[in-house]
DNA sequence: TACGGTAATATTGTGCACAATTAAAAATTG
DNA sequence: CAATTTTTAATTGTGCACAATATTACCGTA
C-alpha cells in the first residue's frame, strides 16, 4: 500500500503529474457551482482577480500572469465582454495592444466574491497548515515549470521523475 | 513578496486552487510533446497506464480511478479505437458495461512509453525529495476532495480558504 | 520611405472536461 | 412476474487549452 513501494515507473500511484491533473479537475469541480452563481468560470474568475488588483490589462498581461495565451484568453475575453463585465478596446498608442477594462457590473462583482473563498473551504475538510504548505510547494513547482519551458538548458545535477 | 504578507482574501499568491491549476496546465504543455510522438493525449495516456496494469476495464472503472465521468471518457476511448490501440465491446455478462481491451499494438507501447518518465524528468528542474513530498500532498488534497464531493456532511472544525 | 524583422492579438482545428439529459439493461420490490 | 428503481454508458451543448498559422501594427535601418 505504500505509494513508494514499487518499481514500475509507469504505475500511476508513483505518477507526480496525475495528482496535480486530478486536483486540478476536482477543484474546477467544486468551484463551479459556486462560481456559476456569479456568472464565471474558474478561469474567468481568475481573470477578475486580476482586474480587481489592477486595471487596465492587456491581453499578454493576463496571459503572463495566469500562464496562458491568446488562444485561449481571446475568445474567453470576447464571452466576458458579452456577459458585460468588461471592454476590450484597441489601445490607441499601439494598435496591436487589446486594454482589457472593467465596467462597472464587474467592479460590482467584487463584492459578491468575496464570499467565494469560505464557500469553497466550507466544501473542504483539510488542515490548514498543510493548505499552506502545498500552496508553497506547488507554487515553486509552478516556478520551475514556467522557467523550463522558456530555457531548454539546465544547469542542475539532481533531477526528478514524474 | 512574502505570498502570506497579505489580507486580501482575493489576492492571485493567495489562491491554492490557482498554483495547482497553473501546474496542471504547465505539465499536460510539457507532456504533449513528449506523448504526441506515442499518438497519445496526456489522458489517453492515463488509460494505458491503467490497461498496462490491469485488462479488461470498464468505462466506469476507468473514471473511478481517474476521476473522470463517461461525458469524457466515451468520445475519448472511442479515439484510442479508432487509433487502434484498445477495443470497446460490450460485456455479454451485463450488457451495460462497456468491456475496454487492449490491442497488440497497444500492448506494444508500453515498451517506447518506459522512456516518457525520464523525458519528462530532462525537462524538469527540481530535487527528487522535494517531488515525492509534492506528490504525497497532493494525493492527500486528491483524496480529501474525492471524499468532499461524495459526502456533503463533514465532522472536522478545523477549514480552510482556497 | 520602402522593407525586413519583430511583437501582439486573432483564427483554426483538435481534444478534453463537465453538467444535464437520454437510453437501455439489470436489480429490486410489491 | 410486473412495476419501479438503480446502474451503466452515450449524447448534447458549453467552455476551456493549446499548437499552428494568419493578421496587423510597430520598429529599425538603409
Amino acid at each position: 500500500m505504500d505509494l513508494t513501494d514499487n518499481d514500475d515507473p509507469l504505475d500511476l500511484d508513483r505518477q507526480v503529474c496525475f495528482p496535480l491533473y486530478a486536483a486540478s479537475n476536482l477543484l474546477n469541480r467544486l468551484y463551479r457551482p459556486i462560481l456559476s452563481e456569479l456568472g464565471l468560470t474558474y478561469p474567468q474568475y481568475l481573470v477578475m482577480l486580476v482586474l480587481w488588483k489592477h486595471t487596465p490589462q492587456t491581453v499578454g498581461s493576463l496571459g503572463e500572469l495566469l500562464f496562458l495565451d491568446s488562444g485561449t484568453l481571446t475568445p474567453l475575453l470576447k464571452r466576458m465582454e458579452t456577459g458585460g463585465l468588461i471592454t476590450r478596446t484597441r489601445d490607441t498608442a499601439d494598435e496591436r495592444r487589446v486594454l482589457i477594462h472593467l465596467t462597472q457590473k464587474g467592479r460590482d462583482l467584487r463584492s459578491p466574491a468575496l464570499r467565494v473563498p469560505e464557500a469553497l473551504a466550507e466544501r473542504l475538510d483539510i488542515d490548514i497548515e498543510e493548505v499552506v504548505r502545498l500552496r508553497d510547494q506547488v507554487s515553486r513547482l509552478v516556478a520551475s515549470l514556467h522557467t523550463s519551458s522558456q530555457a531548454t538548458g539546465s544547469t542542475s545535477t539532481e533531477r526528478k521523475p514524474c
